[in-house]
DNA sequence: AACTTGTATGAACATATCCGCATTATGGGC
DNA sequence: GCCCATAATGCGGATATGTTCATACAAGTT
């Protein structure tokens, strides 16, 4: 049994906030990027489009709002911006949830299972 | 500097699911709830009426979303169910970024302030 | 200066989702 | 059985956000 410790409320602010970051992580397309980012190190839009698919209106949207969270940076190359992933918490986050995804299936198929 | 280990690219399938996590936490409402059922450890239908002001049916229908996602369970006490967190994990994370949140603001700040 | 390449943005549409109202379903007491 | 209390669901309106097309902006080259 674990002893669940006081903790006071959130603030509506705070909330805001909150919610407001997970749901840049909330649309498969930036996490599609920001998992790209990570993979390749850093990436031109051009090669961020040929891995996704996207369209370079779509990916310069989903970087910009990225950006203003400060989750990735840019740097010019000339007329290109090479982007890289700027804050190693996203990566944290989804390694996080992933266990718990993979743990909760394991969980469900022990239940079938019998006990 | 920190070196960015190797790591495979998740799959289409793994980033709906990330994404779909997520997407439960995007929504102040959803935080609410849960931060309000960490907050006071197990509570029926008419105390998170009366703590958030949302209507039953809203509440209803998310409560239905974060248990069909494992987040809360409940029982029942007659005609009453009383709902509790089910997963430290989603406490874990708002944490996480909370603090990441906070720091940002600081550096923010150290930038406006000269080096 | 004009031209090229690469990126951001305005406009419009489609889709999803929040949220409440009204209704229905479920469980308990008589 | 009928009634009451509580929770879930169908429906609709309002709002937000994803997505694309076309266009404007920015940086470099000649």
């Amino acid at each position: 049994m674990r002893r669940t410790p006081p903790q006071t409320l959130p603030s509506p602010q705070l909330l805001d906030e909150l919610s407001a970051f997970f749901r840049l992580l909330s649309e498969p397309a930036r996490l599609q990027l920001l998992c790209q980012l990570k993979h390749s190190g850093a990436m031109d839009v051009a090669s961020l489009i040929e891995a996704t698919g996207f369209s370079q209106s779509h990916i310069s949207r989903q970087l910009g709002q990225l950006q203003r969270a400060g989750l990735v940076s840019c740097e010019r190359d000339g007329t290109r911006l090479i982007y890289a992933v700027a804050d190693p918490l996203v990566d944290d986050l989804c390694n996080l949830v992933q266990r718990r995804l993979k743990q909760r299936l394991e969980d469900q198929l022990r239940q079938l299972q019998g006990v």
